[in-house]
RNA sequence: GCGAGAGUGGUGAAAUUGGCAGACACGCUAGAUUUAGGAUCUAGUGCCAUACGGCGUAAGGGUUCAAGUCCCUUCUCUCGCACCA
């Protein structure tokens, strides 16, 4: 026996044999296709239910502790909502496509798919060991060709709708990674995978148009029952503000700069212009005195990565390019600067500085004493930028104006004179869509010589990975597929000549941007999925998975599944209805788990030594599923001595009487309140509810039949294993998966005493036991009639009394 | 800096609508049992006080007969964003 070994403690004794129990069952499920799931159009739609998980990336490590958090709450839902009478659809599949495998194959020469799909056996046994109520004939992995034949058929509707198009312009590269990033990858100017720096880079992009659907992102956030925090990360990361463009003339060259500003009535207050280091127009205005200059600092600012060029923001740099602008407003010569304060990717790569009000600007003019004009009242703009309310001065046609009025009278201004006119910005740039990797799905779109880019015939696919000898990236933009000669030469499915295959694949992200509807018909090879099962079941009702993803996959996921709703794919503009985030598990102390802390739980582990019942139980017990909580192994002992003490009271004697009054009304309390949580997703307290149960019912000597029968469908959510064990005790020969969950009846629960706290001054003094539904006036006039209140009340003024039936009396005294 | 969320015993936490703060569990204390037990059972366990009683939900203020819950101020922590013009 090495029982005990693996926790580092050592476990109580086996008193209920849930190794055996476990394995029973899950056998049983899986042979008799418990789960299976099937568009019954009997059901009507209110009565179906589609589940989701967030499917897991199928890493080396194996599950960790945080997986069956988010499983386990699907789990216990989507089984009380069978016993409920509903049609489920669970599934479960893998994200399989990732840098992970790749990296190992570089090291090791081991094909990315050989790694990628023993890890899947490796999580679908983990998986199973839980005993998870998915559907497992419905399982998808997205590395299969199967799937990503269809990962690029979407592609390719994105490309015909004028969705995906090539780029050059400078994108975050990952030194360490050999590959662009989007925006969403970079966490404070480090690549997320591997915390490398990221540094800009022009590298030809497959680009994704997500802007073009940014307004519509935006508002059907309101649409959505997920968390306040997840919908304003999404709403801040969209970043949408209103302001106006205004264009001005290069003095003598009357070249036209284009500036972005939510301040267009500070525009007397412009005093310099600013464009990024990466503005295309920075070598044409630049004169000949100043190019030395300009460049070096262009040079400079574009070896600097994204965390230097942020971190370093307390020292604002720049350099002028002896050009000078027209402030369109005043006819004003301002000179223009480059600096790389100003950011090539928002709005149009170039400002009008008004130090006056803009704390950046400031800190700049101050630096390069430019001078600073107040155009807003209520500050001193020579010690500091104003940035608050104030009434127009020095501003001509606004003066005496407020913020809003003089936003509308400049934009009007402009707009008459075709120099300018009001717009939306995002801070929601398109999504970058090209890795330079091998373990992706390939874009099935060929560059031919005569008719440039074209896209596969849709019969042609799935484009598939070829082998490759090496697994290195080239790092010069190119992705191993570009060594392939055979693979890479092909021709053009519109001219019949030679061509050249896009050797880009697609980022991790793409697979999981629609694996929701490949579970509904997973083994379609007409369609990405029929539109009837999509019909059946969509949208998502409810979906749980890890907040890291609150703005990548779900942003991407969305504007995805808008393209597909528009096209007249699916039939709902929004792919989740109803999104929870489970909280992190942490370590114990509440540290993070981490493999240098040595602090790692392996869920193998806690089933090997308590069973996977107690190792959902106890998940769900922790605390509530949307908060972070630590690891305690001696929380798990307990979970686990209270399924002991359930085995232990159901080898007790069965007797059909009628329990006593007490355990009916204990039992029915349970039943509400047990249904009223699994509901709610209120785990943690139902199972509490449950061990008031069995700490009510221990005592006894009989286990009342009445009592129990019903228990156990309460329990089996949760642990479903013991709880077919039971059931089968009783004498059932079905699985309850699908038995009647308990009601209760109100009449037996209602308590028919109560107990009365009588307060002075709102501080309990005693207490009475009355029967329930008391008067108020017998109530007060019991209260009064207590001789402790008497007596505290002597020499007192009673102001007024206030009375809650069956619940409390307040006499408020002076 | 901006945005969001959270602060309750020794620990994880609970508390429909403002109505007995701390359910349930861990840990701890004492006892029973001796069946190898770190198993099991019983009792106790917010803090201070021998007691009467008092004090307690991050801190301070407010509303109310009554506040963990509502309002204001401050502090701390977590998460996200971060020169977004």
């Amino acid at each position: 026996m090495t029982r005990g070994l693996s926790t580092g403690i050592i476990p109580p004794m086996n008193k209920y044999p849930f190794t055996q129990i476990e394995k029973k069952w899950q056998n049983y499920w899986e042979s008799h296709k418990t789960f299976k799931a099937s568009e019954n159009a009997a059901v009507p739609k209110e009565k179906r239910k589609y589940v989701l998980d967030m499917f897991p990336y199928p890493s080396s490590q194996g599950l960790h502790v945080g997986h069956p958090e988010g499983y386990t709450a699907t789990d216990i839902y989507c089984r009380y909502l069978r016993m409920t009478g509903h049609n489920v659809l669970h599934p479960m599949g893998f994200d399989s496509f990732g840098l992970p495998a790749e990296n190992y194959a570089i090291k090791t020469g081991t094909h990315p798919k050989a790694t990628t799909e023993d890890n899947i056996k490796r999580f679908t046994r983990q998986i199973k060991t839980l005993g998870f109520s998915y559907d497992w004939d419905r399982q998808v992995s997205t590395h299969t060709p199967e799937y990503y034949r269809w990962t690029q058929w979407i592609f390719l509707k994105l490309y015909e709708k004028g969705l995906a198009y090539e780029s050059e312009t400078p994108i975050n590269w990952c030194p360490s990674c050999k590959t662009g990033l989007a925006n969403e990858e970079v966490k404070d100017g480090k690549c997320e995978r591997c915390h490398t720096p990221v540094y800009r880079k022009n590298i030809r992009q497959w680009v994704l148009k997500i802007t073009e659907y940014a307004e519509r992102l935006l508002n059907d956030i309101d649409k959505l029952d997920w968390s306040d925090a997840i919908k304003t990360m999404q709403r801040n990361w969209i970043g949408r503000s209103e302001g106006a463009d205004v264009t001005f003339l290069v003095a003598g060259s009357r070249e036209p700069i284009s500036v972005y500003t939510t301040r267009p009535d500070t525009l007397f207050g412009a005093t310099y212009m600013v464009l990024s280091p990466e503005h295309e127009l920075v070598d044409k205005i630049t004169t000949a005195d100043k190019k030395d200059a300009v460049e070096a600092y262009r040079i400079q600012a574009s070896k600097k990565s994204d965390l230097e060029r942020t971190d370093l923001a307390k020292e604002k740099t720049g350099v002028f390019t002896g050009a000078y602008a027209v402030n369109p407003v005043n006819d004003k010569k301002i000179p223009i600067w480059v600096a790389d304060y100003v950011l090539i990717s928002y709005g149009s790569g170039a400002i009008m500085a008004v130090p006056a009000h803009d704390t950046r600007d400031w800190e700049f003019a101050k630096k390069f004493n430019l001078p600073i004009i107040e155009v807003l009242q209520g500050g001193n703009v020579q010690e500091a930028a104003h940035t608050g309310e104030g009434n127009h001065v020095n501003s001509g046609f606004l003066d005496g104006l407020g913020k809003e009025d003089a936003i509308k009278k400049m934009i009007t201004w402009l707009e008459e004179r075709k120099i300018g006119k009001g717009t939306v910005n995002y801070k929601l740039r398109d999504w970058i869509f090209s890795r330079q990797r091998y373990w992706g799905e390939p874009i099935p779109l060929v560059h031919c010589d005569s008719c440039g880019i074209v896209p596969l015939d849709e019969k042609d696919l799935p484009l598939t990975l070829p082998d490759v000898k090496s697994y290195t990236p080239t790092g010069t933009g190119e992705s191993p597929l570009a060594g392939i000669d055979e693979w890479v030469n092909t021709t053009c499915p519109k001219c019949g000549g030679p061509a050249k295959r896009e050797t880009n694949t697609m980022p991790q992200w793409a697979g999981s941007c629609w694996y929701y509807l490949r579970y509904l018909d997973p083994h379609n090879d007409k369609e990405f999925a029929s539109r009837d099962k999509i019909d059946y079941w969509m949208p998502v009702d409810l979906y749980v998975g890890g907040a890291e993803h609150a703005v990548l996959h779900l942003l991407y996921a969305r504007f995805w599944h808008k393209v597909l709703f528009d096209i007249g794919a699916v039939n709902t503009d929004e792919p989740f209805q109803r999104l929870v985030n489970q909280g992190m598990i942490l370590g114990e102390g509440g540290v993070k788990m981490s493999k240098s802390l040595g602090n790692v739980i392996n869920p193998d582990d806690i089933i090997n030594d308590f069973g996977a019942d107690t190792m959902r139980l106890y998940e769900m017990f922790m605390g509530p599923l949307q908060v972070s909580k630590p690891w305690s192994i001696k929380g798990v002992a307990g979970v686990h001595r209270f399924l002991d003490r359930v085995w232990r009271v159901s080898e007790r004697e069965l007797s059909r009487e009628q329990p006593p009054a007490e355990l009916v009304k204990l039992l029915h309390q349970t039943i509400k309140k047990v249904s009223h949580d699994t509901a709610n997703l209120e785990f943690n307290t139902a199972i509490s509810q449950m061990m008031i149960f069995i700490n009510g019912i221990f005592k006894e000597e009989l286990l009342y039949t009445n009592l129990w029968e019903p228990f156990v469908l309460l329990l089996a959510p949760y642990a479903p294993h013991l709880g077919e064990e039971l059931w089968e005790k009783l004498g059932h020969s079905e699985t309850l998966a699908y038995a009647a969950w308990p009601s209760w009846d109100e009449n037996l629960i209602k308590e028919d005493t109560a107990e009365i706290v009588v307060q002075i001054n709102g501080k309990v003094r005693t207490k009475l036991h009355l029967p329930a539904g008391t008067v108020k006036e017998e109530l007060e006039k019991t209260a009064f009639a207590q001789e402790r209140i008497q007596s505290l009340l002597e020499g007192k003024t009673v102001v007024k009394t206030i009375v809650v039936p069956d619940k409390l009396v307040n006499i408020v005294v002076r």
